[in-house]
DNA sequence: TACACTAATTATAACGATTACAATGTAAGA
DNA sequence: TCTTACATTGTAATCGTTATAATTAGTGTA
């Protein structure tokens, strides 16, 4: 099933006239098959094995045409990376403040949150993220190491 | 009423034993008034005709004390600085894809999602957040200088 | 009010994620 | 195969943010 994923993707950037070599093969299949929410970097080391070459700006590159082509989303937070997530179906995020796990939900209908907004501020709403912050089963029983 | 809310965020401090300076005594003023979302930096040019000697870093320092004391939210983006967000009541984000322009916009009740979600994922969820993201009504009307 | 204690501020250097740049390599259509 | 524009590479630069050490200044107490 994400073989398909990976084949629509493909055919998307190609429709777009994005050429398909094989760091940007590898990194769309690292995304797809990463259950994690991994930054430039897990994904610069990740394929240092397969391409020694590969330098750190294509990662970068190439994750700005995913993002730019809707493929992938670009989630930021304070001090640290940024990680990226492969764009499936709609999905929020749950995250540990202590420790910074991401655990992903699902929740049906914000659509009518968008009307409402779009109306009232008269934007065009294209999407939008929403995510909850909290305290992770592991953190609340072995509080040791806040950040 | 800006006033009110200066001395209850002073309170506050206080209570948690916080010292109250010039510095934080304008930095506080400054976010309580601004109805922009401004950059650590813009709080430091704002200020620096006042407090020629500040240093950048007392804006940081203290809006770090502020946001650990829940009278400031951080939001970060992609590229470019934080922006900070003195809290008053819930309220969410409407983003301008292509100027960076935000506006709020008051939405009840998705006190519902943070059940479910702490449910289903085991946290124990605090706050959210929520940002919708789409195109002004300037930028739909004069699509020049998108970034 | 003056003192002492401790926290806050300042100035600057360091850090780290991300991007810019120029040179080289390569995908893909003719 | 050839060609050309796009992609990659390696490295330097950028810029937001933080660490550090020395100095300054709140605030409770006498």
């Amino acid at each position: 099933m994400s073989e398909v994923q990976l084949k629509d993707a493909l055919d998307a950037l190609k429709s777009t006239g994005v050429r398909i070599t094989p760091q940007r093969h590898a990194i769309l299949e690292y995304m797809i098959h990463s259950t994690a929410h991994p930054t430039a970097d897990d994904i610069y080391r990740a394929l240092e094995k397969t391409f020694p070459n590969m330098s750190v700006a294509t990662v970068y590159n190439n994750l700005r045409v995913f993002r730019k082509a809707g493929l992938v989303k670009e989630l930021t937070y304070g001090d640290s990376s940024s990680r990226f997530d492969f764009v499936t179906h709609d999905h929020y995020h749950m995250i540990c403040s202590d420790c910074g796990k991401i655990v992903d939900f699902h929740y049906p209908g914000l659509d009518e949150v968008e009307h409402l907004a779009s109306h009232v501020t008269g934007f065009q709403v294209d999407y939008h993220r929403l995510e909850l912050y909290g305290t992770c089963q592991d953190c609340i029983e072995n509080p040791a190491k806040a950040q």
